[in-house]
DNA sequence: CTCAGTGTTCAGTG
DNA sequence: TCACTGAACACTGA
């Protein structure tokens, strides 16, 4: 598998998201708002996953999807949810392999398919999990409820201001890295966009987050945000993020990776990750 | 066979 | 009460 590697794949094969944080759950939402908005569900298979499935029977999720028009695909941080014409509705969180096939044809059903709905017209969507980290759940009002309700600033929605986010910061003596992390401060920041956000930031991982000075506070912010919103506008495809981003080299496990401005990469655990950062650009 | 992994939760500690 | 750390979870694939 390439790691990392969103696809946007030929018309006749199913489509799939990949790296479920923020930019590509919000690429899994658009895509969901196009071919399901305004559609109904005609049929729906459900696989028995205790696990994923954890604490609802497949019948009962099964019937509260069937017959229902899909309003909206909405999406808060790593988290997505269907708006239906009928509460409740179903809110989806992807683990480190949950993800959404689109597809027409019986035969293009992932391999671990947990939930497949049969819209009108005959298109296909399943969400399938191998490792099973994900979770699908069944909630009057996904947004007010737990987990959701629990999430900090989404970024692509608005961070706080500058002294704001400072404030925050300053009750933080853990590193850098595990305060990115936090998805009670920061919804739908994972392991590669909080590495990418140091290292465009000049910052290095390892910081006590209350060490900002106000200028780097500042650094950081404007990081996530262009960050997130870059690959956002594309879609979460990684192939078409820039060239200087670290994303492309980040995983080049041997001693001596370089990024493309030829600088040593190096891979260490910070906060429980592994972090690849660049110790020459980020103090 | 061993090990790392795009994420979260929980227990234990300070 | 809050913040932090590390183990656990389940499974694939290198």
């Amino acid at each position: 598998m390439a790691r990392g590697r969103a696809r946007s794949g030929r018309p006749s094969r199913p489509w799939q998201a990949e790296l479920p944080e923020l930019p590509e759950v919000e690429a899994t939402r658009r895509r969901l708002q196009r071919s399901l908005a305004g559609r109904r569900v005609i049929a729906v298979a459900v696989r028995d996953d205790p696990i994923v499935i954890a604490g609802l029977a497949p019948r009962v999720l099964a019937a509260a999807l069937r017959g229902r028009r899909v309003r909206a695909a909405r999406r808060r941080g790593k988290h997505l949810w269907l708006e239906l014409d009928r509460r409740p509705w179903p809110a989806f969180h992807f683990g480190m392999t949950g993800r959404f096939s689109f597809y027409r044809d019986e035969a293009d059903r992932p391999r671990f398919w947990k939930l497949e709905l049969i819209m009108d017209g005959g298109r296909r969507v399943a969400y399938a999990d191998a490792r099973r980290f994900g979770r699908i759940r069944l909630q009057q009002d996904p947004a007010r409820e737990p987990p959701i309700a629990l999430l900090g600033f989404d970024p692509l929605e608005g961070l706080p201001s500058a002294p704001d986010l400072a404030a925050h910061l300053a009750r933080r003596k853990a590193p850098l890295k595990a305060v990115l992390l936090d998805q009670s401060l920061f919804a739908g920041v994972g392991n590669w966009v909080a590495d990418e956000v140091l290292y465009q930031a000049r910052l290095s991982p390892h910081r006590e987050a209350r060490s900002l000075s106000p200028a780097e506070v500042r650094r950081l912010r404007r990081s996530l945000q262009s960050v997130i919103a870059r690959a956002v506008s594309v879609n979460a495809d990684s192939d078409r993020f820039p060239t200087t981003w670290l994303f492309h080299t980040r995983w080049g496990r041997r001693a001596g990776a370089l990024t493309a401005r030829d600088e040593a990469i190096v891979h260490e655990t910070i906060g429980g990750r592994t972090t690849a950062w660049v110790p020459s650009r980020q103090s």
